[in-house]
RNA sequence: GUGGUCGUAGCUCAGCUGGUAGAGCACCGGGUUGUGGUCCCGGUGGCCGCGGGUUCAAGUCCCGUCGACCACCCCA
């Protein structure tokens, strides 16, 4: 039986997963993001040093743990997410790494939620970050967008849509309109997609102490989307003033510009994005799918300015996570990916006789050597049914080991098509090779 | 963690106001005695998610539990 939020998937699933992996790990790395993971576990008060999420964390413990084992610091926790554990990472390596350091971790993280389509207790997270000492420079957070946007246009799935907002723009905003509870106004104006604009005017006049005029005031500027500069214009007119706003304005248009000269169409200016951690202290990313809305951001991120430090050393961050499992995950609903074989296997050697098995794995060692995935039929059944095992698992080729000094011929079964063939330089076109992961 | 909908064969689903399980597809075998897919014939396959209760009798009603999904919460 399954355990509820503890997804597992078919080997087809799984070999699309590792496609996708594969692509992003590559492009990660042609950004020149250095590879790392981290422990699985992070003490307790590492893992709650961010906020409010005590009641997701999954705790450790041995079955035989003393009693007094139960409670206090050294409790451990799976971590939560990757950012966490690795602003510990820095902090705790500080002195044998180089800054601006940037890495990538790919792994998975636990919370303990209560599981949707999309939405697990286990899932896998592609995180990139850089950190610097004391102050990074803010053309990071311009990239952050640009990486994922090529990580993932590379992969047979819709169009990414990245919506970036940042938190100086709102906070600075609400400050300038005489609102104190920032925080509480950001939380509220994110609910905007599912209740509504009404009600969340009147929430922010309730749980927020602000007036009528001042909640239309937050819904107008959470109004404002542009795949340009032009925001700046529209946040302007209406007539707020406040320093930290205008140096959230500054920041945001640099991201969206520089999008949109590396990447057009991929990056939007939402000012109705909030969310995220709440240790972002800027930019904040969140994307969605075209035509996937519905369930989600399957990768966000942002810019923490406070999340590690030692002493009087600080390091400000950016970064930004592709959510691996919850991307597949809904596009495996949608019956959205299809891969075209089961098995890595390229060619079956069809076995005429159980005696002739040694012969079949020298044919089969011969294409092997020239990496080509392939494996010796299981039984010495009757060709048909021989065919037909390759025919199921999407083995584009069977290989028929010629009889008494005839040469060898390899049968494409896709067409039928059936020819002479010498396992010591046979070579199936590129694309046969492994499997492929294609759209729909 | 709170609330809701749903769980019948590998899959998609029938099964009436309770009367001890069915179809299509898939799978296996044969027609086709060593080159598949089509077609025809036959066959296997179910603790009706699990546990308890009501009843002479439960797939059907009630409670619990596990799972899937949805809405909150939160978020990848």
């Amino acid at each position: 039986m399954p355990i509820s939020g503890f997804p597992e998937w078919l080997p087809a699933q799984r070999i699309i997963e590792q496609r996708v992996i594969d692509r992003i790990r590559s492009t990660f790395e042609l950004y020149g993001f250095a590879p790392l993971e981290t422990r699985s576990v992070e003490p307790l008060p590492t893992l709650l040093s961010k906020g409010e999420t005590s009641k997701e964390v999954y705790l450790l413990h041995r079955l035989q743990g003393a009693p007094d084992e139960a409670s206090g610091d050294d409790q451990l926790g799976l971590h939560f997410d990757l950012t966490v554990p690795f602003a510990r990472y820095v902090v705790e390596n500080a002195g044998k790494l180089v800054f601006p350091f940037r890495r990538y971790q790919i792994q998975k993280v636990w919370r303990g939620e209560r599981p949707q389509e999309g939405r697990y207790r286990e899932f896998l997270q592609a995180d990139i970050d850089v950190v610097n000492r004391d102050n990074l420079p803010f053309h990071y957070d311009t990239e952050m967008p640009l990486v994922i946007g090529d990580a993932l246009s590379g992969l047979p799935i819709p169009a990414a849509r990245i919506q970036v907002n940042n938190r100086k723009v709102c906070e600075g905003f609400y400050r300038g309109l005489g609102l104190t509870d920032t925080e509480q106004v950001l939380r509220t104006v994110d609910k905007l997609d599912k209740i509504g604009p009404a009600r969340v005017a009147e929430q922010i006049v309730e749980t927020a102490g602000a007036s009528e005029a001042q909640a239309a005031a937050c819904l107008d500027l959470a109004a404002i989307s542009a795949e340009d500069a032009s925001f700046v214009d529209a946040v302007r007119k209406l007539g707020v003033e406040d320093p930290l706003l205008d140096e959230g304005l500054e920041e945001l248009v640099r991201v969206v510009e520089t999008a949109r000269e590396h990447a057009p169409g991929l990056v939007a200016a939402e000012l109705k994005i909030a969310r995220g951690l709440d240790y972002y202290t800027g930019t904040v990313y969140e994307t969605q799918l075209r035509g996937y809305e519905r369930f989600g951001s399957v990768c966000s991120g942002g810019r923490y300015d406070n999340l590690a430090s030692s002493g009087k050393d600080r390091f400000p961050g950016v970064g930004i996570s592709i959510g691996v499992s919850r991307m597949l995950g809904v596009l495996f609903g949608q019956q959205a990916l299809s891969v075209s074989r089961s098995v890595p296997t390229c060619v079956l050697v069809a076995l005429p006789h159980e005696e002739q098995r040694v012969a079949c794995d020298r044919i089969a060692a011969s294409l092997r050597r020239r990496g080509i995935p392939t494996e010796v039929a299981p039984t010495a059944a009757k060709f048909g049914k021989q065919i037909q095992y390759a025919d199921r698992r999407g083995i584009p080729y069977v290989w028929f080991p010629g009889a008494d000094g005839e040469p060898d011929s390899v049968k494409d079964i896709r067409s039928g098509d059936q020819v002479s063939a010498d396992a010591a330089s046979w070579q199936p076109p590129a694309e046969d090779l492994h499997p492929v992961v294609s759209g729909a």
